[in-house]
DNA sequence: AACGCGCCCTGTCCGC
DNA sequence: TGCGGACAGGGCGCGT
């Protein structure tokens, strides 16, 4: 379940290795549904090879490979999605999709994309239709203050805080876990409505988000089941996690047992004493 | 129009 | 031990 701290962690290592890369060589290694997409398969490859990575971005969950040759190669990791730095001799795995060979500054590179549920994509794609997708995103939720996030999110609404959390369009980038950390830390309830958030509660929830977000980030993200980077390193901030994946264990405020709901079709942890 | 919900997929875990 | 079913969830697309 990559979020904002796991898909800049990974962003970040694409971006280190990546700059002035030739993407020389595309090999499709396995079908099954897309995962270019629309595309086929073929077409994608051969597109793909030749171009050049000028810089790795990320937006929300998304990562923006721009090209020198114009457009870019968009992928996102949705549940499973993984990129990985691989030697010469490495034999693909079993749910490995696409081996690129890259030239780059330091010698020849090789990236594997690898995704078990198939969920995740690479799509390439010209600088008007990247422009169509940017525009969907809300608000980075690090680069702009607490205060500037707070307005971002508030809204009359009567749906649930942590539906509105998950909603990439006003704020984007937080997924399932951080939003259950982040009400934690806020002390709001989960189930709340929109409409019942003070100003008060905007803001406190606008820091605290910005907090677990920070704080997972040094840790380069959570690895709760499938999360890995792309050295195949797993993130560091599971043990720092205070509700989610802690269902009936004690709240690490005030021991009360730790509750699991569903809400808006996500497992969602929450402390009943603490949250209102 | 905004919002809720089903669905895509496969590995893992649980109960019988 | 084997097997069926529930579960994990980001975001698209559809229905209300």
């Amino acid at each position: 379940m990559p979020e904002l701290p796991e898909v800049e962690t990974v962003r970040r290592q694409l971006h280190a290795r990546l700059q002035q890369a030739l993407i020389e060589r595309v090999d499709i290694w396995r079908g099954g549904r897309l995962f270019v997409g629309e595309q086929a398969t073929n077409a994608f490859a051969q597109q793909t090879q030749g171009k050049t990575i000028t810089q790795v971005e990320r937006r929300g969950k998304l990562l923006i490979m721009h090209l020198h040759q114009g457009g870019a190669l968009l992928s996102h990791l949705k549940m499973t999605g993984r990129w990985i730095f691989v030697e010469n001799d490495y034999a693909a795995g079993k749910h490995d999709q696409a081996l690129f060979t890259l030239m780059t500054p330091n010698g020849t590179g090789r990236l594997v994309w690898a995704d078990v549920r198939k969920f995740g994509y690479v799509r390439l794609v010209d600088d008007e239709a990247l422009q169509e997708v940017l525009a969907r995103y809300g608000l980075e939720p690090l680069e702009h203050g607490a205060q500037a996030l707070a307005d971002a999110w508030r809204t009359k609404s009567t749906r649930t805080i942590k539906a509105h959390l998950l909603d990439q369009s006003r704020v984007t980038g937080v997924g399932n876990i951080y939003a259950d950390e982040a009400l934690f830390r806020a002390g709001i309830r989960p189930t709340r409505r929109v409409t019942k958030l003070s100003r008060e509660d905007w803001l406190r929830l606008a820091q605290t988000t910005q907090e677990v977000l920070r704080a997972s980030l040094e840790q380069r993200g959570t690895s709760a089941n499938d999360y890995v980077d792309t050295l195949g390193e797993r993130g560091g901030f599971l043990s720092l996690l205070q509700v989610y994946g802690r269902e009936g264990e004690a709240c690490v405020t005030c021991s009360t047992p730790i509750k699991r709901i569903v809400v808006g079709q996500r497992g969602t942890h929450f402390c009943p004493a603490c949250q209102r």
